[in-house]
RNA sequence: GCCCUCGUAGCUCAGGUGGAUAGAGCGUUGGUUUCCUAAACCAAAGGUCACAGGUUCGAGUCCUGUCGGGGGUACCA
């Protein structure tokens, strides 16, 4: 099935074009310059092609200055599809096009690029309706779409990790800019509530509970008979699978020699064999490692007296924690009653973690709450004949896939597939929406696709289901971010480490100033929350989500480059300047922009540009769903504001006309980069 | 085995459904401050875009193959 977008991601029901670039309104006075251009040149090449959207989406900005503002491209495709010198239709859409008042006369250049550049007084125009507009001149889409954002979806039991940040964060960003653009957005945590790890808490408080400390600190407590009892099972798992394990290392370790001497002259090895021996050998380091952290496993808890003696008398701990679950699912009253004293406590903890990063949900709808609807669910499988038995478990087989997705074990639970199925349906019809959309790792793509598929073959075919996926945060060894000794990294410890050398640098930057500290203690701890929680998001955000990232604290706290601190950093030198300057907002903001705006030089100019591009960013973004779209952007906007402000003086400008020019430059600049980092979940201090 | 992904500067990463001379940050080298926050700015050096074919007027981008990394692949989520 061809798809428009990345190929990693999985959608269905590609003819609705969810955030489709819209043509604007024609009395919208504020708008953006790409929708504008494209309005522009819709008629002209309606005339001359069928494809004509198609042809539009070619016009973009310049790559280089010497090429204008913007530059279209289409003439060359459309030379190609009417037959004729690409030069010629150029020129024919050029003489059509009405764009006189907007931009300098077009020009035709090498095989047929047009290029375009915006008259000054265009920009000052529309820089002044966007200062005078609260929403800094975007638009609100015409048609709002109901959208639902399923994303960061933690295990309310066990800790947030590394492995939440990315859904968390991306999707939180995905979330606040559709709102902003006006589109009905729904965020709903899918909580984990309601799987195995409750098992193990229930057994760990049956079995090792310690009820003075449960009663001081509940949660610690249970996050610590969940780590004991996990730890406890983990190590019995080890003890059954190290005999497979070996086996597997022996055998590999065979195959590999009995390879070697079949091939008697090594130095004559063919391609093949050079290949076949290199395979052997990566599978037997593979069983190696396997079996080594079985061991190591094993060893951790037989090295603690105590830890080894649990294990002995808990042998069966790894079936008693899977009945437990059971039992909970089953109706049993004794642990339903210990679930129910365990959940609020447990989403308590997870709710401090929200807090901390910004985040709220309008819904939080967990695995538990979908109980109910599972076997009616299965049951409507059935009886569609869509499901059937195999070896025992209820499945799904769809023609595209080789595996069946599975929606009843064969011990009479249900999975994930069969919540998420039954998650689809509560949402549609409760909220009846357009698309929802999964902020998950990448590797679920193929749950994912069967997923969908599944919900196909349900009849349901009126809604997007898209899989926005994302890939892995690596340590510096490049494999997933993880402590030294292989432990997963806790999301608190590191929004504490992020503020702390946050806060070493606010400390640094604020004692060698020349004039000396300005900072009180209170300020620079404030500023430093502020400043650490903002560069973890950033560094999440301005890498492509699709791709793994390495993670590192020097950079991301570095404060230098493509950072959420250089943005802040642009955002406080304004508030200074306007601060010193002794603006009057109020005043300033009641001025006739158009009439006060001069853009002479070249900053400024580019400044005005760039301010004016925010809502194509938006729009970019959401396209694909990308916020690195966005930070991609802010760096844009603080990079032009960094040259401005190093060449032209505001408070002591050359004249008082140029100097309330520059202090609206200034005031847009600060609002927009509040605004768009407000999207991304991050905000500004007025001095760091 | 099959499927999905990735390979771009010393390092970390950007590079819409193909468009003009492949970009940024860090690092390196050199420069800028009696001046609104130098956490800044300017300049230079640094690339066979893994490799080989192909499609095209045009390929980092699309197709095929090869090499290398990561991930998934029947009852975890």
């Amino acid at each position: 099935m061809p798809s428009p977008y990345h190929a990693s991601d999985t959608i269905i029901r590609t003819t609705i074009q969810l955030h489709h670039r819209e043509q604007s309104q024609p009395t919208a006075q504020p708008m953006n310059i790409l929708t504008t251009l494209r309005d522009r040149f819709r008629q002209p090449l309606q005339q001359q092609t069928d494809v004509a959207e198609k042809m539009l989406d070619m016009i973009r900005p310049a790559q280089d200055a010497r090429f204008g503002d913007y530059q279209a491209n289409f003439a060359m495709p459309l030379g190609k599809q009417l037959r004729l010198p690409p030069r010629d239709v150029a020129a024919r859409i050029v003489e059509q096009v009405n764009l006189n008042d907007m931009c300098h006369p077009l020009e035709i250049a090498g095989p047929g690029f047009i290029n375009l550049k915006l008259r000054t007084s265009w920009i000052v125009e529309q820089l002044a309706a966007a200062f005078q507009d609260d929403r800094l001149g975007i638009p609100k889409v015409l048609n709002p779409k109901t959208i639902v954002i399923d994303y960061s979806s933690p295990n309310v039991a066990k800790p947030m990790h590394v492995g939440h940040i990315r859904s968390t964060v991306i999707g939180d960003a995905i979330y606040r800019a559709l709102k902003f653009l006006g589109h009905r957005a729904i965020s709903d945590n899918h909580l984990g509530d309601w799987g195995t790890q409750f098992g193990m808490i229930i057994y760990g408080y049956k079995h090792f509970v310690d009820p003075e400390l449960y009663r001081q600190h509940p949660v610690q407590e249970l996050g610590r008979l969940y780590k004991l009892v996990h730890r406890l099972v983990e190590y019995q798992n080890a003890v059954a699978q190290l005999s497979d394990a070996e086996t597997a290392v022996e055998q590999a370790e065979n195959q590999l020699s009995t390879k070697q001497s079949s091939v008697k002259d090594l130095s004559r090895k063919t391609k093949k064999e050079t290949k076949d021996i290199r395979k052997l050998r990566n599978q037997l380091a593979d069983a190696k490692e396997h079996r080594d952290v079985l061991l190591e496993r094993i060893d951790q808890v037989e090295r603690d007296s105590q830890l080894a003696e649990l294990a002995r008398n808990h042998s069966g701990i790894a079936h008693a924690v899977l009945a437990e679950t059971a039992g909970l699912h089953a109706g049993d009253p004794e642990n339903r009653r210990l679930w129910q004293q365990f959940l609020p406590k447990c989403q308590e903890e997870i709710q401090t973690i929200y807090q901390r990063l910004d985040i709220r949900f309008d819904h939080e709808l967990g695995e538990s709450f979908y109980h109910d609807r599972l076997e009616p669910i299965v049951q409507r499988l059935q009886d569609l004949s869509h499901a059937r038995e195999s070896d025992g478990a209820l499945c799904l087989f769809l023609p595209e896939f080789d595996a069946p997705m599975i929606v009843r074990k064969k011990d009479g639970a249900f999975l994930y597939a069969t919540t998420d199925l039954a998650t689809i349906e509560y949402r549609m019809e409760n909220w009846n929406p357009d698309a929802i959309l999964y902020v998950v790792d990448h590797r679920q793509k193929e749950h994912f696709d069967k997923l969908f598929a599944a919900v196909q073959l349900l009849g349901h075919t009126n809604i997007q289901l898209r899989h926005i996926s994302f890939g892995t945060v690596l340590g510096d060894d490049g494999r997933p971010y993880r402590t030294r000794s292989g432990d997963i990294i806790g999301l608190e410890g590191l929004l504490d480490e992020s503020v702390r050398r946050a806060y070493a640098v606010v400390c640094k930057n604020d004692d060698s100033r020349p004039t000396g500290p300005q900072l009180t203690e209170q300020q620079r701890e404030q500023i430093a929350r502020v400043v650490g929680h903002a560069a973890l998001k950033y560094a999440d955000l301005s890498h492509n989500r699709t791709s793994d990232y390495v993670f590192n604290y020097d950079k991301m706290v570095a404060m230098e480059g493509n950072t959420a601190t250089y943005m802040q950093y642009s955002y406080a030198r304004i508030q200074s300047i306007l601060a010193r300057g002794e603006v009057d907002l109020e005043q300033l903001r009641t001025k006739n922009a158009a009439s006060a705006l001069t853009l002479e030089l070249s900053p400024e100019r580019d400044l005005a540009l760039q301010l004016l591009r925010f809502g194509d960013a938006l729009n970019e973004m959401l396209d694909d769903y990308r916020p690195n779209i966005l930070t991609a952007y802010l760096f844009a906007v603080a990079s032009s504001f960094s040259k401005f402000y190093q060449q032209c003086d505001v408070i002591h400008a050359d004249s008082e006309r140029i100097r309330t020019s520059r202090l609206i430059l200034c005031d847009l600049t600060g609002r927009t980069i509040k605004q768009g980092l407000k999207l991304l979940g991050i905000d500004v201090v007025d001095k760091m």
